[in-house]
DNA sequence: CTGTTAGCGCTTTCAA
DNA sequence: TTGAAAGCGCTAACAG
């Protein structure tokens, strides 16, 4: 059913020239006369000429497409990722294949394998929360495949990596709490495989004993993963203790927005008694009532960031194992949900 | 720096066999001897052998690439499609080239051209909301590509197409408005170029005729898009009218937020003076104060039937232009923003 | 300036 | 069973 596409050596035959010939003026090289060049683009145009990239490929050795693999493609987060990757790469040329692992670590690998079959010219992952071996990472980086990781680290991995500073982010969050007069201030974590987790409840933790806060235990419950559901399952269990938080700093804004939901059921009052901060700041996070407080996390630039620095490492060709490291700043941003500083 | 492949004429090479000797072992071809086969594929593990799809592609003129094109990789409602898209075609071996428009119509057909190019075996596009001439599809369709359209119809053009039926939603939605007893429904659109749009405010329009209710102009509001400020501009208008609405049906969620807490800071009631309805059901519209009645659409599903459907053309390789149309429904979500049937 | 040749990595006749 | 040769579409080196 697909037709055939019109060939260099269709366009030659046509005109009886030479395939090189043909090349010649369709790539404008100062090897060729105007006169047949100008013949030869106006049959192209006529004929509907277009050049086989796979073709191109082959013999460069580079296709221009980008491997991408994100834990999921549907969240806010990794969908403005790609956002900012794409308006990077675009300009030069590059295509984006794009995949999701579903938070699967063989499903990462298999991606990532299929990608490299296709020769992709570099490959930009953002791990999945169940990925805690990096053979295939290396395998990847053996191959010679350039690799930047992003969002999330892998720690012990040699590879460029761009991320966002989750400790600082979660300190000031939690240091803004104790700034408007919280005492008993409660985490709900994400997944704790997470790189992100761990440091925002290191976030967390700091904050408190920097101020001379005890931990308690009771009030730092681990979510079985970073959803909504699992924020209304945690703030229950919060809302049971015998003597519950005043404040709770949520791993993300969709765990902070199932908290609120239970707190409101329960009839307390946000934030006269329970003061309730986010992470993320997803754009509907200004809109629930009372609008939430959150970090709000350079995504779009993270994923700018990395895609330039794999360009970078592409035209580079570089041989020295210099990697990058970059960490950009998270910022709080103060709604109504936290109380004000007295 | 990217070392070099083990090419099928490595092994060839180092075992003194010719290259098509190599490539039967490779394919367990039965013209061979199962001693060479057996040396062959060790080596070939060993040598960390993999098959470069480039040349294969190049041979069989399939890539096993298909081409995404959507307006906006970020919403929810487009990446949820992807996710359904993704996980029918992941089976088959298919890998997705992603982009987004941007809602650029010259972007939709830079993105389009830059695709087949690379010769990926089909697309799948929803066409941006500027895009109100065919052209690049038909050139797409005669150059042999199949093709689905989803989400948004693009009347006239003769593709297969996968929509939802936004019209039975919008009227769903207003029928029920009326049976709870609102006597001015408002409407808010969203871009006016869009199919989804157009059915939508249609259907908004007959659900009222059907009632004998009076269709008021200074009720419907059209929006610059659909976004939650394009829902703030759009509510503040409506409350500015000597008579205010007691129900406003709204394009989509995002819109629906925004007037929600234009609403709010006017000091007027949800759902008492006031009925608000969207369309989408994003994952957080069940967690507003009050949550959100809306119109869920089976965006994952119209994914999936979409690559089916691509899926079934690119292996009948059929010749007979027999278009499918496929029409999802859509299902109304009643919550709290909503008055209850009296 | 232009054509011939070779080759990117692989498969598939066609002979042997 | 195996190898040689041709070709997918294109470019580049080398003659002319």
């Amino acid at each position: 059913m697909k037709k055939d596409q019109v060939t260099i050596t269709d366009l030659a035959r046509e005109l009886n020239v030479s395939p090189s010939t043909v090349s010649r003026a369709l790539n404008n090289s100062p090897f060729i006369s105007e006169e047949r060049k100008k013949v030869i683009l106006e049959l192209a145009k006529k004929m509907n000429y277009s050049p086989n990239q796979l073709a191109l490929s082959l013999l460069n050795k580079r296709t221009k497409i980008l491997g991408v693999v994100v834990p999921e493609i549907t969240s806010y987060y990794f969908s403005t990722a790609i956002n900012g990757i794409q308006d990077k790469v675009g300009s030069s040329g590059y295509k984006l294949m794009i995949s999701q692992s579903n938070e699967s670590f063989e499903e990462e690998i298999r991606l990532m394998e299929a990608m490299a079959l296709v020769r992709v010219d570099g490959f930009l992952i953002s791990p999945s929360s169940n990925t805690l071996n990096y053979d295939h990472f290396e395998k990847i980086k053996d191959s010679g495949f350039p690799l930047v990781i992003f969002d999330r680290d892998c720690v012990g991995l040699e590879a460029d990596k761009v991320v966002v500073d989750d400790y600082s982010g979660a300190f000031q969050a939690v240091e803004y709490l104790i700034q408007t007069g919280c005492q008993r201030i409660a985490h709900i974590t994400g997944s704790t495989n997470l790189s992100t987790t761990q440091h925002r409840r290191k976030g967390y933790l700091d904050a408190l004993q920097n101020n001379n806060f005890p931990i308690l235990e009771d009030l730092i419950v681990i979510g079985d993963d970073s959803s909504s559901e699992s924020g209304v399952a945690c703030m229950q269990k919060l809302l049971d203790l015998r003597q519950i938080p005043d404040a709770v700093f949520c791993y993300n804004d969709a765990i902070a927005i199932g908290a609120m939901s239970v707190i409101r059921e329960r009839g307390i009052e946000i934030p006269d008694q329970i003061s309730l901060v986010g992470f993320d700041d997803e754009p509907y996070s200004s809109y629930f009532k009372p609008s939430l407080t959150s970090v709000w996390q350079p995504i779009y630039d993270l994923g700018l960031l990395s895609a330039k620095i794999l360009l970078d490492n592409l035209e580079m060709e570089k041989e020295n194992p210099n990697y990058r490291f970059e960490v950009l700043k998270p910022e709080l941003v103060i709604r109504e949900s936290s109380r004000k500083i007295i």
